[in-house]
DNA sequence: TTGAAAGCGCTAACAT
DNA sequence: ATGTTAGCGCTTTCAA
């Protein structure tokens, strides 16, 4: 491997020269600039990172947090965050929790030790506490999930006035019996998605049904398959499903199809986030679309600019209704 | 942020103690063992993987290059080298290189700047000229793509055979007029499944049409989509289609119902990989499993093995028939 | 405009 | 069993 030094010789500069040419710095005469530019062809040299990044104490690596890389509702942003990060010189570690502390652990470790300067935690199971003293000492954002009271810098949507909206779409075509399909409550979007399935009820003054409210521990497409079951075995049947999330009802729609009901004619379903298979399902999923690369730019450059030391302020980005053949 | 000096003085020690005890050699008393774990506690230090790296010339990073983050085919090997990865106290950077030779570049630089330790490579459309020469300097694997003639290791299943146990199986169940849905000749493993296409039509006696093979550019749900709007207009209509990945097939699916006829009564539709959602289609979709978790465990063996120094054999893992709904 | 030299944090060869 | 010290490859301060 060549290095600096080698090429300075070739050069017949010192390193400091080379090292100014490297960074594009206008202090070099030109004439000396072509002779280190021959000599870095010459040698076939490129330069360490590792000497590099020691030398300016960073990593240039993002660190990205997700629960589960199966759910494309991550992809999406991720993709996101690629682009600002590459655009910056940045590359980004993918790090699946599975929202096992453990597994979180070790890669808090990464910052801890220099290996990333940054995190963008997505999980909403993510241990809050461990967040907010890692954040005392490092550049930390929230994407999508977030926590009120932490003072970690987030990016995400209103949860509750888009659960609103959607709720309010059933029952402007007519529904009253709707039902909600929801994740943990331990989780702020869940509770906050309940919110606006509540206040549209409330506003049109549907009664609420406890019956009608189902919880899963994931967000997985079998969690969806496994809720509709009690949904269709409710005595009085709801009419209508709001998930919220795209997976669970794709595995509503599926397990109703199994059973021999007819979406949305028997029961009209709606979905949550607009990933892209829920257009890919038969019938087609109504959704509530996030802006899902945007929340990933806007994170990327929420974070760099932390780690850049400036101050970042939350953003709440605007959500849509996506009107398709399962309403 | 303290550092390895700090730790040193603290414990009353020099700093190359300090290294023993954080490298758990067993060459240091337990008493000092002791004296400097405590100081490494009160000082909350963590050693930094910056000068760690530099020192060592190394940076714990595998590079995985694939073409896209949206087909779920490459999040399950990704999950097996991942776990290999961090067993061995490596990290993974997950690279999407859209088949763009220049995103690819980018990508590549990581290895010669030694940001990266060595490169899975899972792009079928790799530029094969640069990463022959980039494996004569690094370590490089490719992972179910792969180039005979390079001399990079290599791990992946037989395609002709499991393309050639596909299309029996739609002969065994009574078909004989058989589209290939394939996707670029230019790829190894797209030239090797028509070939197992073609073995089992010849094998019993089946004329092979040439109207009933149809490719397309990309692997995605929407080209399955357009190619089998092609199949379903060809005059002497086919019974079966066999798709050579289960994203073509779902798009397939989906096309097919739309246009009012039924699956596999109408037309049976095989896929191959058998991704998560090959499962949450209606009907479910028949299709080859590809051991895909295990691939990525092996290819990960085998990239710390070449790291290491080692020589590294090619593998080959065996691939499975998955009987479902839509054959 | 350029060079000499210090130092980022760590490991390991060598000495004791 | 422990310490001293060189050096991994780079950037930057200071001096010329």
């Amino acid at each position: 491997m060549t290095n600096i030094q080698q090429v300075a010789k070739q050069a017949g500069v010192s390193v400091a020269t080379v090292s100014r040419v490297l960074n594009g710095q206008n202090t070099v005469s030109s004439k000396t600039r072509i002779k280190v530019e021959e000599a870095i062809k010459n040698l076939n040299y490129e330069p360490s990172m590792l000497g590099r990044n020691l030398r300016n104490s960073e990593s240039r690596i993002l660190l990205i947090l997700i629960p589960s890389i199966s759910n494309p509702f991550y992809l999406e942003i991720i993709k996101g965050i690629e682009q600002i990060a590459l655009s910056q010189n940045y590359n980004i570690l993918l790090c699946e929790t599975d929202s096992n502390p453990e597994k979180e652990n070790i890669y808090f470790d990464l910052v801890r030790k220099k290996m990333a300067d940054g995190i963008i935690s997505m999980d909403p199971a993510v241990n809050i506490e461990t967040l907010k003293e890692l954040a005392e000492k490092y550049s930390i954002i929230q994407c999508s999930e977030y926590n009120l009271d932490s003072g970690i810098p987030y990016v995400t949507i209103d949860n509750e006035e888009a659960s609103y909206r959607a709720v309010k779409h059933l029952i402007q075509i007519g529904h009253k019996k709707i039902a909600l399909m929801n994740s943990d409550e331990k989780f702020l979007y869940a509770r906050q998605r309940e919110m606006g399935y509540q206040r549209a009820l409330e506003e049109h003054e549907i009664p609420l049904n406890d019956d009608y409210i189902i919880y899963t521990k994931h967000l997985g497409f079998e969690h969806g398959q496994q809720a509709v079951k009690k949904i269709l075995a409710i005595q009085d049947r709801p009419t209508a499903i709001f998930a919220v999330s795209d997976l669970l009802a794709i595995g509503a729609l599926k397990e109703i199809n199994a059973s021999g009901l007819h979406v949305p004619k028997d029961i009209a379903v709606i979905g949550f986030d607009k990933i892209d298979f829920s257009n890919m399902t038969n019938p087609t999923l109504t959704t509530i679309a996030q802006p899902m690369y945007k929340m990933g730019t806007v994170a990327a450059e929420m974070l760099i600019d932390k780690i850049r030391g400036n101050d970042v302020d939350n953003v709440i980005l605007n959500y849509e209704l996506v009107l398709r053949e399962s309403t």
